[in-house]
DNA sequence: TTGGACATGTAAGCCGTTACATGATTAC
DNA sequence: GTAATCATGTAACGGCTTACATGTCCAA
């Protein structure tokens, strides 16, 4: 029953993953079942963050253990769901994570990729490809309008609207640079074929 | 010795890892070591894409086994360098891989995850931490313009010239909108907690 | 009655980083 | 002489997707 018992663990956590995070964060703002915190992500963080049910269901369970959330069972007739909450030492280390500063990402963006390698490519696939990506871009706009007015059907008073409308405002930018990009892209190449 | 030893498996590959292509690309342009590779990677494709040695030592290996690369050993003194070069049926398989449109990303930005939630967020540190996030992007556009000029160095009538100047501009405007929206996140988150 | 949404979970297996191991060469 | 760069590799481990398994409720 040394020292070594003690758990120095939580000072030297070395997991990489967030998805504790994300969870903790999505709590604080309402409780829920883990579907309900899958169908959260879809429709207000999709556009930069995505968790799939292997990970939310297991991670839901330790972060119990840990007395991180608490889980209610909620029966109506045969019906079951679990529903969570944040505790105070929930809140508490998602405050700490969110006072340090982000760890740089690793982007691997294959659309550049075979961009950067096209000289091998065939001319014409490589455009129609840039064409259905500009496709998917602008349907992606469409769904960034969704996710707007899902936001804005929060409460009035919301303390988070403008934490949710920067973070929207940056996607909004991002897909509108990249449609850009991609016309004027998809027209330079087709310039150069013809020569 | 029937039909099912016969390599079926080159069609039906579902392997998610892009590393292979990533080389058999990069040894299109020119022959290389693996070391070689890595470099090339850091100062031409770093900013949308990254390799570690675990990951490309024994990919070579394995397109090697494929043929799709021959290694050969080249020694002066003591030292010795293992050289790749793309073969035929190699060229093949990129060239298959650049017709298929890229697969969906998942996407991860950490630092809106936490803009997102910053509603639990000391004010304070929330903003020195964009702050410090707008220094590294301004640190990371002069980062681009060394890949500018690295790219530029390459000889002239180098056929790839269009698709190295479109990659790197789509990377140029992705962080030049990254350092405008976070100026202006600053400047209005730093309005919303004056009030 | 059938499909879709609600609801929770597990296990396999790939992917990729990181740390470790080893050694030569070169520049200061 | 010593630090940085060149050079090649392996192994452990964690992270995450995907597929599978199971069952309810509701609407068309």
């Amino acid at each position: 029953m040394g020292p070594e018992l003690k758990s120095y663990k939580s000072n030297t956590r070395k997991s990489k993953s967030k998805t504790r995070y994300a969870i903790l964060g999505i709590l604080t703002h309402r409780e829920c079942s883990g579907y309900d915190i899958k169908k959260f992500i879809e429709n207000s963080i999709g556009f930069f963050w995505q968790e799939s049910f292997g990970q939310i269901y297991p991670t839901l369970k330790t972060l119990e253990s840990e007395g991180k959330i608490e889980t209610v069972e909620e029966n109506n007739g045969d019906k079951t769901r679990l529903v969570h909450k944040i505790t105070p030492s929930g809140r508490k280390e998602l405050k700490a994570w969110l006072k340090l500063p982000p760890e740089p990402e690793v982007i691997r963006n294959e659309m550049l990729l075979k961009l950067f390698f096209a000289n091998e490519a065939d001319p014409g696939t490589l455009i129609a490809n840039l064409k259905k990506e500009l496709e998917n871009k602008l349907q992606i706009l469409n769904q960034y309008k969704e996710i707007q007015t899902s936001l804005q059907n929060s409460p009035k008073e919301n303390p988070n609207q403008i934490f949710w409308n920067t973070t929207l405002d940056y996607g909004m930018r991002a897909i509108k640079m990249e449609i850009e990009w991609m016309q004027e892209t998809i027209q330079l190449i087709g310039k150069n074929y013809q020569n």
